[in-house]
DNA sequence: GTCTATAAAAGGATAGAC
DNA sequence: GTCTATCCTTTTATAGAC
């Protein structure tokens, strides 16, 4: 391949699909638009998926795919401690909303309560999407199991910290200001805090 | 007025445009949407509503202003207790996505996620939803001030308890699965057990 | 595998009679 | 204030040459 090689149809149709989704939603996102973006003609696009919905397929798939390599390694990158690998992937979350001036929402959560009828294979998607980010999640608790208190369900902590990430996006962006976003997540620090402190406490006391 | 008066037109599109929002989401709602379900015709919607959005103002409008008797009066009736209060709204929002089969989607939040381009009266109307929501909560907090820990952000704290409702919502219709939405709840009753008990915790010890 | 042209349908909105 | 008909645009998708 030469070094100019250009990407393959796919690859161009999911970049800029993803990124037009992104922007503007599933639905207000034309098939007009991807081919402007890429430049192509709608026989190259139609050549490749059947359908915008396989479009969109295509990009749910490279979520899932990419996670590690495009979310969870850049942000953890420096970070050895489970607990802060949480909040240092909050701290992306925050960064990635001030980059678009208060205008970020996660892709998943958005198509997630955009598409209400959605077809099972792209609903699928979305879960196994959020399932793939709540497990990250929980691995960071479990390597943090010995700091916890014992019996913590951390299954539903994982999922609780990305209800805190999806409800603070929701609100930072709604209201078009990050400090929405920031003091959801100093509420799950304190959260966090208060385990520790139950979990360090001695035997004796009465714990709770 | 005769006792089977009809509604007016607006009213009339109102409703059904709620309903239809709620279902479908905005985009996916045609106009004929509309007056097929309101058996009116086009000239008599157009006579009242200058355009479509407008009838999403209209929505927003009946949501910010019926939150009281619609929402927060049903979901308190005979619950004294401002921190049960919090959990009866809740529980009202579990009841919610179990009668629709787990397809229940907060109409503000979906909204808000859906429009990703909103005229800025329609952001500022989600907007003041949201602070409607968030500001009952608070009024709750500030009933059981005394049960709770000095110096606490009991702004954040409301803002914190809509966050867990909206992605408690979000992951039960995304996995069409009410127990995410519980679980999630029972991490924040964890959370407000932690405060109560750090409240009411002698001030000797040392208070983290 | 890529190109242009276009089909076919849906959607928002308007006109003008009544 | 309501009715029907229709305009105009957008959108998804396809046909058929190259």
């Amino acid at each position: 391949m030469s070094p100019k090689e250009k990407q393959d149809v796919r690859t161009r149709v999911v970049l800029a699909a993803m990124e037009l989704f992104f922007a503007k939603g599933y639905n207000s996102t034309s098939i007009a638009d991807i081919l402007s973006r890429t430049q192509l003609n709608a026989g190259s696009l139609y050549h490749v998926f059947p359908g915008k919905q396989d479009v969109l397929i295509a990009v749910l798939e490279w979520y899932r795919d990419g996670i590690e390599e495009n979310l969870l390694r850049p942000a953890w990158e420096g970070v050895e401690d489970p607990i802060e690998r949480i909040f240092a992937l909050l701290d992306r979350y925050h960064w990635m909303i001030v980059e678009t001036d208060n205008t970020f929402g996660c892709p998943i959560g958005s198509l997630a309560l955009e598409l209400h009828e959605a077809d099972p294979v792209v609903r699928e998607l979305l879960a196994v999407n959020f399932t793939n980010w709540s497990r990250a999640i929980e691995r960071c608790l479990d390597e943090a199991a010995d700091r916890l208190p014992a019996g913590l369900d951390r299954r539903a902590l994982a999922e609780f910290v990305l209800t805190t990430m999806e409800g603070g996006v929701m609100q930072a962006r709604t209201y078009r200001d990050v400090a929405y976003f920031d003091r959801n997540v100093a509420i799950l620090r304190d959260h966090f805090d208060m385990l520790l402190a139950r979990a360090a406490r001695p035997q004796g006391e009465f714990a709770r």
